[in-house]
DNA sequence: CCTTGACCTGGAGCGCACTCCAGGTTGGAG
DNA sequence: CTCCAACCTGGAGTGCGCTCCAGGTCAAGG
């Protein structure tokens, strides 16, 4: 019920005028309300789309696919299905993201050890990733 | 000692050729070895670089970083403070992405959750975030 | 020697997700 | 009623990280 204006929508979902904006223009955010002059009243339920518009792009979903599911549920309740295997394909690929980061995590912790090891600038040689700790080459 | 061809290090590395030649060109790969002809060779050294390249990228850090990085140790053995400070801030800043990334993970399986529950296409109102599980504003 | 596939260069182009701008309108405070 | 900050529109511009291209060169097998 309570009608938001932009500024304070921007506020709450964390995206910018310029990207709500945006967002309506390519259809991924629609039929949002406006005042008799024309300026944009955003409602709760924007709100909560703008959180999961949030949720998945911090998760690494590219628009058209966002764009997709919000179509999807703008053409009603027989698209449960193809909605759910959306988001489950998308959790499949962000689980999939969480273990590269947190791999890659590792052999950066990995190498800051390595720098950690030598207390002030040592004489000598230097490599990039010959932490002696196994073959350089990954893959 | 073993000598590449361009397209073994684009195998073992995983970057494009043209991503190798890219990376030479803005000097973020330096002193790449060349066959009388002109043609690359590179060494288990670049190898090893592009292993770190690759961990940096794959964290998200902007190819500025990575140039500044590479200088600093092309700069010699009193960078290294600098060099280690750079990476543990930069493995701050992935703490915090994996962070972001599994809270929203959890919103999003909790959404599958949500679709999970109904079995079938029901009746009645669709909302998008509306699992009812709490506010819906996150801020 | 000839062929052919891998390689070279400089520079243009691309896809994504915004971000900025000019020039005009709206609407609530005083 | 006046003011001015917030808003509107269409469209151009930006930054990043490649990716592609044309037109030529290299080098190993036959």
């Amino acid at each position: 019920m309570t009608g938001y204006a932009p500024a304070e929508a921007a506020r709450r979902s964390g995206f910018s005028l310029d990207t709500l904006r945006y967002y309506e223009k390519i259809g991924l955010l629609a039929d949002v309300g406006r005042t008799a002059g024309g300026q944009r009243v955003f409602t709760d339920d924007d709100l909560s789309w703008l959180v999961l518009f949030r949720c998945l792009r911090d998760t690494g979903m590219p628009i058209a696919q966002m764009c997709r599911y919000a179509e999807l549920a703008r053409e009603g309740e027989h698209t449960v299905d193809e909605r759910r295997e959306l988001l489950k394909q998308h959790a499949a690929q962000v689980e999939e993201q969480m273990l590269l980061l947190s791999r890659q995590y590792e052999h950066l912790r990995e190498k800051i050890r390595f720098y950690e090891r030598l207390p002030g600038p040592t004489p000598e040689t230097e490599q990039p990733t010959a932490t002696p700790s196994g073959p350089a080459v990954s893959r």
